[in-house]
Order: structure tokens, then sequence, then C-alpha cells
DNA sequence: TGTTAGCACTCCCAGCTTGGGAGTGCTAAT
DNA sequence: ATTAGCACTCCCAAGCTGGGAGTGCTAACA
């Protein structure tokens, strides 16, 4: 356990870290007030090195937190910060301006995290945990061409182009779709894919096709994640290296890569916080994340998050990281009811 | 008029400059079986300097071509270069694989385009001229929610949330959307528009969010593109420049920026390339674009292009986007008939 | 015993210098 | 017209250097 004081510097390192990446020298600290001089300062600096809170670039520079530090900062010190109500209701306001379309909400949270925390923001569209089947149409596009058209029950849109056998009326799709639609309402993929018998051919291909996509669905643990904020990176002293830099955007270009990374990260409830070499991944070992879950927990749900070098600042990413997700889980939660 | 001997040496060095990026001396060029001295060539090299075709670095540096000399590169001395035989089967047989989802089709392109070329690559969605109405939908989500589902002829999803102002049954909404549909179908924004009267409020609503959904359809000149290869910037040289990478990834990430740039450039039919300072844009200054549109002239297309340095293989990126451009022109004529 | 002023020491870093080398333009000979 | 020879230019990487920021240590002090 840190004596109040160490925990205070630490404090004000991390604090002044995050804020001008400099190491920060023992002077720095003595000058926000803690009432001591430099000298008391650097005894208890180098306590807190030999506790593995702090480090030193090299021996005649000032101190950087280490992992440790920042962990500790997090969960001890810096405390259950919140976002003003100002901004709470600027960011529901902002939600309720693009209310209908679900798809905006990822965007708009992404824009919104990658602009607070000036960081890289991650936003996955909500999925359920076990799509089922709300509707289903099928629409005649040319003479053998048929577009199959799926709502699932979360107000997802699904879309497949069909090649008929036979040439196929408009009349004739629209019954059986209206048998089909009607039959498999709400059902899941696999209580469809065992009624498939007994039916017409053109039915037959079309319970086919819909359940190869609600098993595709099914699969995956998160949708595509929408990104945002990536120049962010660009301006941080840490990515100065090319090499690293292109190693974290081609991770983020390739999407597939980051949501095989989120099932890894999120398990259980709550704001996740991976700081530096507790990543797994050796292109992160200098990046932090703040990611959490929203939704309805085993109903539906997505991830979102933002991703920025260690030096990140913590005391805006956590608590926006949270309210968005209580926001988004909200906008859910009266959507899919 | 260029003399012969100049036309090749003009040739080696864009060659050269392209796939080395250093600056092509004299003797370079003399290696490259020009069958003469390199001070013959340095002779040559002047005149090519003075009428604008080449520039040097600084006085003791070999030669790298200007945009001029790049353009005429272009237009007079590479001639019309085609994909491989083998290269046009192996993307014709990866389009095949996709050929059911029209979002896969711009994204594929997207990434042969970026690998091919090794640069950042820009594919729209396909888009309608003039989108008309081709089926309508309308599934209840909850008891004062219901999802509204349009099929565009181009066989295109859009959906929509409605706050209803009293709960209607499934069946209720069936019978109206079927109503909606049959007399809407085929017609255009202003055409459903203008049917708006003697409606049910209900259908009224439904109206007047599909009339609103259309007419932000319409007012688009292209779909939101589909952005690929953006890694590739970071190990090129010409972006070492820390503000200028980041002016060109945020050029990216707003891609409603690109959106209204593409048609600026994209009058006519055609491949287009835009090199260095020929683009408006300030930031594009050492940049070229070869871009063209897609799809059927008049009734609906899309543009897809590549972005990168003007150091940028034009004897890869020409034939690539071309071809592109024509196999997605054959699927979008496939698909819309 | 905890705190602090003083001081020698460490080490980074920006700026300068320098030598080598690549490449040019010019000239004179072929 | 072409080319060998040569002096000249200019970049650039490497080495050097002085200043400065910051430390750890020591000894004095409350």
């Amino acid at each position: 356990m840190l004596t109040q004081r160490r925990s205070n510097i630490l404090k004000i390192v991390v604090g002044e870290y995050i804020s001008t990446g400099l190491p920060v020298s023992s002077h720095t600290v003595a000058r926000r007030g803690m009432g001591v001089s430099p000298a008391t300062i650097r005894n208890e600096m180098v306590e807190l090195e030999e506790e593995g809170y702090l480090c030193q670039p090299h021996t005649s520079a000032g101190r950087i937190p280490s992992d440790k530090g920042y962990r500790h900062y997090i969960e001890s010190i810096m405390g259950g910060v919140q976002l003003s109500l100002a901004e709470q209701r600027l960011i529901r306001h902002q939600f309720h301006q693009v209310e209908s379309e679900v798809e905006e909400w990822t965007r708009l949270a992404a824009a919104i995290l990658s602009r607070t925390v000036r960081n890289v923001a991650i936003v996955t569209l909500p999925k359920p945990r076990e799509p089922r089947l709300k509707h289903l149409d099928l629409v005649t596009l040319q003479e053998f061409l048929a577009l199959l058209v799926l709502v699932l029950r979360e107000a997802k849109l699904k879309q497949q182009v069909l090649t008929l056998e036979e040439a196929v009326s408009q009349e004739e799709l629209s019954v059986s779709a209206r048998r089909l639609s009607s039959a498999c309402a709400g059902l899941t993929c696999s209580e469809i894919s065992r009624k498939g018998l007994g039916l017409s051919p053109l039915e037959g291909q079309v319970v086919g096709a819909v359940v190869q996509i609600m098993q595709a669905e099914e699969g995956e643990a998160y949708e595509e994640p929408c990104v945002d904020g990536l120049h962010h990176m660009l301006s941080q002293p840490e990515f100065a290296s090319r090499s690293k830099l292109a190693a974290i955007v081609e991770l983020f270009e390739q999407k597939s890569l980051l949501k095989s990374l989120l099932p890894q990260v999120l398990t259980g409830e709550g704001v996740r916080v991976v700081i530096g070499r507790e990543n797994k991944q050796d292109v992160m070992r200098d990046c932090s994340m703040v990611i959490i879950r929203y939704g309805i927990p085993g109903e539906v749900g997505g991830a979102l998050g933002v991703m920025g070098p260690t030096r990140m600042p913590y005391n805006r990413a956590i608590p926006t990281v949270c309210f968005l997700s209580l926001v988004m889980s909200e906008m859910v939660g009266e959507l899919y009811g």
C-alpha cells in the first residue's frame, strides 16, 4: 500500500505525463503544490521506482509511470470520475437526433469517443446472441433473379440475391414469402433448419439461404466494428516509429483482426482497461484499451471502446466509455424491448 | 514533341524512379541499354529539364519526373497496357465468389486495387441516378414502433424505425404495406410524393418517410465510399512529414469529403488521371489519383479509383482501375438488367 | 528522524563540423 | 554528335561538443 504522499506524487506524475508526454521532474511535482522541496520528492520517487510504479527513460531524466503505475492510478487514485451533466445531456441529445437509424448510433458513438479521448474509437453494431427471424420477403429483380430480404428480430436487415431455377412471378414469390415468413417468424437458425422438409423447390432454396445467412450471423461474437479517429495516432509521439504505426494501422484496417481481439478481452461485465504489456498482442505492447460491452446481457449487445498509447487520458476515456455504454444500452433496450 | 531518344530517357527515368523512389542518374539510364554514354544522356537530360519534363531536387542529384513528365509518360509513352489474361481471370473468379452481395463487390474491388497498386483504393457502391421504389414492407417491432423496409430498384435496402401514433397490429401493417407497395412500385421519389393524398394517417406517415429516404438518396452523387489500403501510405517516403500524412488520413476518414471530391474530378467517361498540382486540394499537391466511373451510364453507377503519391505505378494502376470498372459494370448490368 | 540546500555527476540532444561520395556541367578531343 | 576527363556542387551520415535539465548523494538543519 502506498502512503498518502506517494499516492499524491504518483497522481501528479501520471496527470502531468499524460498531458505533456514528457518525463516529469521532481521540480514539476513540487510546483504542483506538494508543500515539500524537490529533494524530498526525489527521495519518494526513488521508492516509487523501486516498487515499480515509476520508471526512468534514462539516468538523468524525470520519471514516467509504468504499467503498474497507471493501473494503480486508475484503480485507487482516479476515483469514479463521471462526465459532467452538461456533457451527458449533449451526448444524449446527439443520440436522439439519430434515434431511428441503428447504424448511425455506432458511428456517432465512435465519433464522440474518438473526439473526446483524442484516440482511436471502436464501436460494433449491436448483435443478438441468438438471432431470430422476424420477417422475410422476396422481391423479383429479373426473370431468374430474386432478392431475399430478411428482417431479424433486432431490426437488422440482411439481403441476398438468389438465382432461381425457373422464372417465378412476383405474386408467387410473395405468396411463398408470406408462408415462410409466418412459418418461421420468431425462430432461430436451428429451428428453421429443422423445418426444412416438405417444401417446394423454391421454398427449399429460400430456406437454405435463410439458414445460411443466419448461421453466418450466429457464428460471430461481434459485428464488424466501426472505427474512427485513426488520425489521432499520427500526432502521438509514441508512434514516431514507422513500423509500429504501420502495424497498428493495419490492425485497424483488418477489422476481422479486431473482431477476434474483442472476445478475448471482454469477459465479464463492466469496463475493462488493458494497459501496455497486459495486451496479448505484441503490436499493442505500448498501447492501452478501454473497452466495455453494451446492450441487454444474454440477449443482444456489442462492444465499444477506445485505443491509444498507454499515455491515455484515462480520466476521460473511462467515464466516456461507460456513459456511452449506458446510453447505447438504453437505446438498444428501447428498440428491442 | 520529344525525339525518340528523349522519350526513351523519360521512360527509363519514370520507370526507375517509380520503382526505387530515388533520383535517377545519367549512369543508371545509360546502363538500362541506351547504347550511349552517360555524358550524352546528361546533355539530353538538360533539354528534358528545360522543357519541363524532369527536375532536379538539387544541383548534384539525379533527375526525377515532373508532373508534366508523368503526364507525357502516361499519354504518349506507356501505351495501352492491359492486365494479363491470368490476372483478369483471377479477378473475375474472385468476383464470382461474392456475386450475391453487392456490398462485397466494393470491398473486394477496394482490396484488389489497393493490393495490386500498393496504395489507397476508393470504391463507392453503385447508386442509381434516379432511385425508384421496388418494394416496401412494414414490420412491427413493438407496440408503437415499426420498421420500414424499402427495396429500391437496384436491390438496395433502406430501413427506418417509425414511431407510430397508435398501436397497429402486424396484419394491419402488412395490409398497408402491400397497398402502398403496389401503388408505388417503380415510381421515383417525386412521383410518390405527388400521390400523397387521400391516405390514412398511418399510410401518410409511411409515405412521408419513404419520400424522405428517397430524397436523401437522390441528393448524393455517389454512395459513401469504401476505403482500403491506408497502411500503404505509411511506408511511402513521400509521406515522411507527419503533418502531410495526418492531413491525408483525415481526408480519408472524413468520407464525406471524398464524396464531394469525386464529382469534381469525374466528368466524362473513361479513366481519369489527376497528377500532383492538377489537384484542386492543397493536401493533394503531391498526390495522384487514377479514377473511373463504372455502371450503366445514366442509370446506375459508382466510382472507383486509387490514390497515392505522384510516384505511383501508373502502368499497374491504370489497367487495374479500367478492368475493375469493366467487371463492376458487367456485374451491375447483370443484376439490374 | 524527516526535510532540504548544495553540488558533483550523468546523459540527452540540438547544432555544428567534416569527409566521402554520388552526380553534375563543362571542355576538349575524337 | 559523342565521349572521356575533370573540377565542382551539394547531400548526408558520422562524429564531436557544449549546454542544460535532472538526478543522487551528502551534510546541515528543525
